[in-house]
DNA sequence: GAGTGGTCTAGACCACCAA
DNA sequence: TGGTGGTCTAGACCACTCA
């Protein structure tokens, strides 16, 4: 008879993968930093460079880190160029790329009702903060945006912040709030544009819209902002892959 | 083993890789099936098994490849309760997953206009077939698709065939034609019923809807079919996920 | 128990980058 | 030139499946 050692088998990577993950929560390296390399990882963790190689893998594959060659392995951040526009699926669709300019509508600090406090893993009436805006492309309006965030991990956050700093949102999140983006799950309905949609993106009611709710995670799958998407899909579309 | 450096370096686990793609698309093993070890492998190509494990890790990776432990490794397919469902991303809002019933409206033969056959690297005018269908959930009609696929790659399909088939399109297009769909691109825009949709999904003209464009591929990235489909959101989304 | 994929190691060497 | 990630190997052993 053999009684396992464990209740379920652990692979010594998926350890370090998780010692790592801890660390990323702990602060101990924050977005756009180098980690330590290899060698340094194996030592600490007293395993050979191979096993940290896997960890460092997955944690690759599910881009929360990115691997330079010749430089080193950094924690991914939504702040450059290249990377401000990870999460972002709406794509003109003779296929140029433009990152869109965002225009703040309103920051105003709400209770949060039931599906919303579901949603965050907050309680009931628990404090968020409700950001409005409208993204456009070419200073054509395309998406009205309202994003909600629990006010707890966002302090201090308010309009004249926001307005202060170029980029992205996750990136100011990042470097304000040190809270890292990872992860985001998105359901996507088509919808008619009531009177506040015709306003802000300038079309007639009974327009059809994209409506995209979409839920952000950080590190450990923690969800920490809901947002809803109203996207005119006239000159765009929500560009997808799957396999 | 020495490789000769060449212009550009190609890795010997990415020359295997290549090597067990065209095995895949010679047709030397089919959907479902177990591949060859990885020992037989590595022996076949005179490398490491390492070696072999790496390019089957991205095969794995991509899901072109399926690996169970103790079992083998087998061909990706869409057969299987579970497999079927692998490029279907439309599910009810209550979380409740259930397979769609498929109802077959028409099968035709057409000259692929321009856009068409670009999408599908054919000449203009090329011969393709049109399927027309429905989509049903729990007796409800929510996706009105059309399909078009080239009847060069397609030969012997009509609409008896296809009725005397039960199971996914996808999985019937892998046992009757070798064809095996392994990635799919996919534009979204939200649009208004017209009188066919509203006919078919049995609602009122109007009503907005989801656009589902896509494009899907076999092994080497070929592109072998074309469709679009109009979906009914009032209870269902489309959910995707990001990282 | 034989065969498969999965883990882990140790070591050699290559490609890339920066100083 | 030294450090980093990337490749490749050979071998030992573990976990899982099935006959």
């Amino acid at each position: 008879m053999n009684i396992p050692s464990s209740p379920s088998f652990r692979p010594l990577y998926d350890q370090i993968k998780i010692l790592i993950t801890q660390s990323l929560i702990a602060g101990e390296w924050g977005p756009g930093d180098a980690i330590p390399s290899e060698i340094d990882l194996a030592t600490r963790f007293k395993v050979s460079q191979g096993t940290v190689r896997k960890a460092i893998d997955e944690l690759a594959a599910e881009n929360i880190v990115i691997r330079r060659q010749g430089k080193g392995t950094f924690v991914a951040s939504h702040s450059g160029e290249r990377s401000s526009t990870r999460f972002l699926r709406i794509s003109r669709d003779d296929g140029l790329a433009e990152y869109p300019q965002s225009d703040l509508l309103s920051v105003t600090r709400e209770r949060a009702p039931e599906n919303t406090a579901a949603l965050l893993e907050l309680r009931n009436g628990a404090s968020i903060f409700c950001i409005k805006r409208l993204l456009s492309f070419e200073g054509k309006a395309q998406i009205l945006d309202e994003i909600h965030v629990p006010a707890a991990s966002f302090k201090g956050l308010d309009e004249h912040v926001i307005r202060a700093y170029t980029g992205s949102l996750y990136s100011f999140f990042e470097s304000h709030f040190g809270i890292a983006m990872i992860r985001a799950e998105e359901h996507i309905k088509a919808v008619l544009a009531g009177p506040d949609e015709a306003t802000h993106l300038k079309i007639a009611e009974g327009i059809p819209l994209l409506r995209i709710d979409r839920v952000a995670f950080t590190y450990g799958d923690r969800p920490v902002e809901w947002r809803r998407g109203l996207c005119h899909t006239n000159q765009f579309s929500y560009v997808t892959e799957m396999s």
